[in-house]
DNA sequence: AACTATTTATAAGA
DNA sequence: TTCTTATAAATAGTT
């Protein structure tokens, strides 16, 4: 919209790009507004340019609350989340896994409370987001694999389902039953 | 945009609601598309519903990447993040805080990676996410705490500030000067 | 920061 | 639903 019609590439020209960043960025906000008050839906934005701004969008009372809400509904998805412990080795003796979480819980709230900093507890913050990351691409990575042996049973199915069409072949009349009513699992489904 | 102005409000009718939520939501994604195109910029975008549905929006690798991005950047702030070891105790002997962490981090590495399940790293991943709430809220607390001693020592200084102008009063030139300066100083900080 | 010629999004209708 | 179209809204280039 506007003059000219714009080609979707980034624009190369660094003024005219903030220019644009902004105006747009404008744009979606108002229009994640108008969303969220005309069909009652909570929306949460954030722009981040490559060199350093960061900006952000909530409808909600907080953005934490709405990570929040969506981590715990995408990212733990169904796990089981049963309170088996795990064990950890260090140096040859064993920990579970909990009183190794326990640890830093407990000493949040302890007194050694007093001699901890705020670079220190930046820090601890740090390794303990390494640590997540660590966690969340193995799990991906396994979620992935898991998909992938799906897909091959698919195939299986498909195959399967082939020869079942073959058996059934020569009645062309059974095949456009069968044709509608893949058509209405299709419909059901959205 | 459309055949009337629509109000700004609730749209109560159930299936138009619906109707205008999937048009927008597409037309917010598209436009999200765009400014990340046109103006080199990480965009996310999370919808839900209240009774329900997710949808999601992310122009980069990952979801859980930009927001791991944002929630370091907003949440940590400016830690001085040096590398000093924290000794943590657990049950009467002494850890460093790293070691722990190491524990986290090889263990996704080594053997034992093979007899945990995405559900033991769904848990694993949780236990994480609560103990870097716990730290991201006491940081947060230490931070207020050092802002208030701040503002104190702010008070004080314009105590002495107030003895100082008491001292050149009488000059209204040595004054005005004195705003410019202030106002220089506002100026560069934008 | 405003303006305005255009493009784009979309509300209602088919 | 999906397409169409009249109209509202966003915005690219300009001042």
């Amino acid at each position: 919209m506007g003059r000219k019609k714009l080609e979707i590439k980034r624009i190369e020209d660094n003024s005219a790009r903030m220019i644009c960043f902004s105006k747009r960025r404008n744009g979606l906000v108002k229009k994640a507004k108008e969303l969220s008050a005309l069909c009652d839906v909570d929306v949460a934005a954030i722009f981040f340019s490559k060199r350093g701004k960061l900006y952000e969008y909530c409808n909600a009372n907080s953005m934490a609350q709405v990570l929040q809400q969506y981590q715990s509904r995408v990212e733990s998805g169904k796990d089981g989340c049963d309170t088996k412990d795990l064990l950890y080795s260090r140096n040859g003796d064993y920990l579970t896994y909990s009183e190794l979480l326990k640890t830093v819980g407990s000493e949040l709230k302890e007194p050694h409370v007093d001699k901890i900093s705020v670079a220190d507890l930046g820090l601890m913050q740090k390794h303990l987001e390494t640590a997540l990351m660590d966690i969340r691409s193995t799990k991906t990575k396994m979620t992935r694999d898991a998909q992938s042996s799906l897909q091959e049973k698919e195939k299986m199915l498909e195959e399967e389902k082939k020869h079942f069409n073959e058996i059934v072949e020569g009645s062309k009349c059974a095949r456009k039953k069968k044709v509608v009513i893949d058509l209405n699992i299709a419909a059901d489904d959205k």
